[in-house]
DNA sequence: TGTACATCAGTGAACGCGCGTTCACTGATGTAC
DNA sequence: TGTACATCAGTGAACGCGCGTTCACTGATGTAC
């Protein structure tokens, strides 16, 4: 009944924007409630493996029961939080292929953006940073093929350039992957020292960018 | 009683192994027992920072109130493990230093010495890279310190050589910490593939020596 | 060497607590007519 | 449009279990004389 008043108040302002939903629209928004909860708490110390179930649906503002409506199990609600940062690692590079120059330029604007959108989702790379290595060999897994699916995606822009004629597509792979993990390696370091020193974000961009011009100068001498 | 007459037995025949222990000699082997448990179920598939101090007790084979005795928590054995794996490093560097030769033979020689050696303490590594980015800040930041540390030995070794003449002192501690980086990168896809395919320890040689050549290759033609 | 006492690694019972999971339920939302 | 029924996200009580930690203890080892 209190409900239904709601309801028509609502629907007569309509620039309220806590507008009424629909049953999905309320599941997906605990669903998420539910996700944000558990990288919220891996942010902020917790090891992702040891985040209890009811911790979780505590965080989220729901009972422990209802947390199966939406996963089966913690691995499960980890494999959806990977597969949400896959969405947002290739919306990322997208958005990094559309710059334009030569290595230089274009690597420093890269990094940059890499390491400002790290800040800006910090809980994820958390994650990221955490389950690569100390997750459970699927989520591991999972973690890696996002890493792939990276370094691939980096393999196809690369290819083409004038730098790399002499790599062949092997190398290239190794080449890519070399790359990408010499971004990533060092991110959870970025998001340590962050906490604490505010400009560390300079020096990170710094140290990533003489390792990728180190490892571009090489790519330039290699004779596969 | 019964344990006297098991000493006098034993002190006469001294060519058995199971030779009366002192008290001190005992304490150290049950601390050794629980620290070796820790690292069994980590390498085992579990998570360091999931598992119980009973668990631990129970593989080590006493009660887990004993576990006090030797760590006051999980955190302190953890702290004893890396330094455990420091010294670990630490000799496996003055072997490896103790090769000679040039580029491609020496870092081959160097990188199958390590991967062997990963393989012969699997344990270990499993921990090293679960808690390298996965562990408490404590953690965290102990294990960092010990790669600090050989990247630091790197640095020296390397500092003399004449390819590197035209780098600062700064640019080289980024290229040993990449060069030190990239070796440990991949060691956990060496323990995770090691499992089903054997073979993937020439795999991983190979693919971390081209790395290590492109950026030697890029360190030739670097100029601070 | 033998005795009497101190030390202390390991024991085992007990505690209160948060865990994952089950179950029957409630009541708002959705659907068919 | 209004009514009657179905669906199902979220609830709350209950369960048995392993957890970390405390405590008083035991008895072999170590030490002083």
């Amino acid at each position: 009944m209190h409900t239904k008043t709601v309801r028509i108040a609502q629907l007569s302002f309509q620039t309220n924007n806590e507008r009424m939903q629909t049953r999905d629209e309320k599941k997906a928004q605990t669903r998420k409630s539910l996700m944000d909860a558990a990288l919220a708490l891996t942010g902020n110390g917790s090891n992702f493996s040891s985040i209890s179930l009811r911790e979780v649906a505590k965080n989220a503002g729901v009972v422990p029961t209802s947390f199966y409506r939406h996963f089966t199990d913690m691995e499960e609600l980890g494999l959806n939080i990977i597969d949400d940062l896959g969405l947002m690692l290739r919306r990322l590079m997208r958005t990094a292929r559309q710059s334009e120059g030569y290595f230089d330029a274009l690597a420093r604007s890269s990094v940059e953006f890499y390491a400002n959108y790290v800040c800006a989702n910090k809980n994820y790379f958390f994650f990221m940073e955490q389950v690569k290595t100390g997750g459970t060999p699927v989520l591991r897994k999972a973690i890696r093929k996002e890493l792939k699916y990276f370094a691939n995606e980096l393999v196809l822009d690369v290819r083409p350039l004038k730098a790399f004629a002499e790599i062949n597509d092997a190398d290239l792979d190794i080449l890519c992957q070399l790359i990408v993990d010499t971004v990533f390696e060092n991110t959870i370091d970025l998001l340590d020292q962050l906490e604490e020193n505010p400009d560390y974000i300079d020096t990170y961009t710094e140290h990533t960018l003489k390792k990728l011009r180190l490892i571009w100068l090489g790519a330039m001498a290699w004779r596969s």
